[in-house]
DNA sequence: ATGACAACCTGTGGGC
DNA sequence: TGCCCACAGGTTGTCA
């Protein structure tokens, strides 16, 4: 579920309700995430005040008077706020409550999202992480410079952390379909042109799903509890052997990168 | 350094 | 109805 908008979304929903507020209490029903909740994090959050919130790449950050929570969803997690008579159900792993009753709710079948609070602003995960792709460091001219000497598949290549972050598998086969360039072309055989063209589309595709309120294949719901409404107007994602909405004749092929699937139109995307 | 791939988990949907 | 398998939005870590 959660790619760069569902966290963008996400944050939206949530900071109104959480700004200027100090945590009362904090439950921790299960600690096993992708990294086990350490003992003592209950304490670390408890009575401080929320400054602010920030999304890098797919991470929430909450600033608080000190120290930060990083927030990652993972692949099937979810934050919303939620009155103190909802009961937790299932995978409710974390509650922190906030001095106006309301409650920031952790949900995370998998357990694949992470939380960690950091004393400092800077933590390893944060390292090395490429440009966000709405900012104006990212760009075509960036792209190409980037893939010079990358012979592996673009849609690997624009998925890769290190050179921008935030394009999930679901906006990269979107993006590339956009560009008119198949996913499985080595990066390196693509033109300044043509990355032009990509940049726009990563940059067009995900500020556009954000608009709307992220893609959000099944439950989805955003920290406001409205549901995303991109996953309607994907042109690829999840439509192999379907028909193709520009050239209509032709077949959407799918194929699988990195036992991801991946879906182009033959006749669009060279 | 790059890249391929396994690993971490649960839930769901399709085929039989 | 039930069983088994494949697959799902992400990222890290390991090994060749």
């Amino acid at each position: 579920m959660p790619e760069l908008p569902e966290v963008e979304t996400t944050r939206r929903g949530i900071e109104p309700h959480v700004m200027g507020h100090k945590v009362t209490n904090v439950i921790v029903r299960d600690r096993r995430l992708r990294w086990a909740i350490p003992p003592g994090f209950e304490q670390q959050l408890a009575g401080r005040t929320v400054a602010g919130t920030r999304r890098r790449a797919k991470y929430l950050l909450m600033d608080f008077d000190s120290g930060c929570l990083l927030v990652h969803l993972g692949m099937s997690g979810s934050l919303r706020m939620v009155a103190p008579e909802e009961q937790p159900r299932k995978h409710d792993h974390v509650d922190i409550e906030f001095d106006n009753g309301l409650i920031l709710r952790y949900h995370d079948p998998r357990r694949f999202g992470s939380m960690h609070w950091l004393s400092s602003d800077s933590h390893a995960l944060l390292d090395h992480l490429g440009p966000e792709p709405l900012s104006d460091d990212f760009d075509g001219d960036y792209l190409y410079q980037q893939a010079r000497r990358r012979s592996s598949a673009i849609k690997l290549f624009i998925m890769d952390a290190k050179i921008v972050v935030g394009v999930g598998n679901i906006y990269a086969n979107e993006a590339l379909f956009m560009a008119g360039i198949r996913p499985d072309r080595p990066a390196n055989r693509v033109s300044k042109a043509r990355y032009e063209a990509l940049a726009t589309a990563i940059k067009d595709v995900l500020a556009t799903a954000i608009d709307v309120g992220g893609t959000t294949l099944r439950d989805f719901v955003g920290g406001d509890g409205k549901a995303g409404y991109f996953a309607q107007s994907l042109q690829v994602y999840g439509r192999g052997g379907e028909s193709c909405f520009r050239c209509k004749a032709k077949r959407l092929k799918e194929i699988r990168q990195s036992n991801r699937a991946s879906v182009f139109c033959v006749a669009c995307q060279r």
